[in-house]
DNA sequence: AACTCCGATGTTATATCATTACACTAATTG
DNA sequence: CAATTAGTGTAATGATATAACATCGGAGTT
């Protein structure tokens, strides 16, 4: 199921362009830091980001309309269930697993008969560090997302 | 907190178009169904779901960037974190919330002192009726989203 | 009534996110 | 070689969401 091609050109620049950014990125900010390697369209990174999507290798947060390289231990290969939390600060991101979550869906999924293709969790909240140093609102660092 | 003044008429009109939506409809679905209301512009929409959404009386499903009336017999005031699993055929959306999950999403924000303020929960897949029906991708009824 | 405040409204323009369409290149395979 | 498949470059367009500004109307005061 899993291609696993080697990476090409610009699948490898959009990655390590997530990588080297510790905040999700948009899809255009993205771009804006590509330019300089060539990048002109928004196609170019999303279609780069297509693939490393299907890869694993990056996760999409709805709720935020941009991307995060996986920086999680796990596989993700084995289809398990990621949850992320975001802090609204810094807008930097955990990713984590749990199993008896996990079980609970497929209880409920099994009980509904609904077949569970994907699953999407998303915690919205002030990280250890911000909920310190600054308010719920107050800008420790604003750590601007985009450009 | 919660404010609880009587809907506006514009506010009542996107309600009621939502809750005669058996599908969750986007802003612009929405704006097409009231022009003959009077509605003209997106901001007409937003400003309403704006009002609906923090009252809890409409969802926002961010997988879909579309709108559903609360059709969940719980009270939302409650601040209660529900899931949503919605069919990938015939959009239809089941409303669930399940203590347990709530208690294990509680449990890694103490251990990571991290402090939510949103939880996202959306799942996609196939209902039991579009199961039996259908294929995993071969519409039985399509259930189009949208105008 | 006149004044003020505040939430809602109407309208235009703009910002942001994502895809369609088409022509082309490179690697693979029979 | 021809056929297939994935990837690329570019322009145009579509879909979703917000900014900015003027106005309106009710509630509470004076
Ligand atoms: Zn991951
Ligand atoms: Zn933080
Ligand atoms: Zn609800
Ligand atoms: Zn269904």
């Amino acid at each position: 199921m899993t291609d696993h091609r080697p990476l090409t050109r610009n699948q490898a620049l959009v990655l390590e362009t997530l990588t080297a950014c510790e905040e999700p990125l948009s899809a255009y900010a993205i771009l804006d830091r590509l330019r300089g390697e060539g990048f002109r369209a928004p196609l170019q990174v999303y279609r780069a980001l297509d693939k490393l999507l299907q890869t694993g290798l990056v996760h999409r947060l709805d709720s935020l309309k941009a991307f995060v390289a996986c920086a999680h231990p796990h596989e993700h290969g084995g289809e398990a269930t990621v949850a992320f939390a975001i802090c609204e600060n810094c807008a930097r991101v955990w990713e984590f697993s749990d199993s008896t979550i996990e079980d609970r869906f497929e209880a409920w999924a099994k009980a509904e008969n609904f077949l569970t293709r994907a699953t999407t969790i998303e915690i919205s909240g002030l990280c250890a560090a911000c909920r310190e140093a600054g308010a719920p609102g107050e800008p420790g660092q604003p750590g601007e997302r985009g450009a």
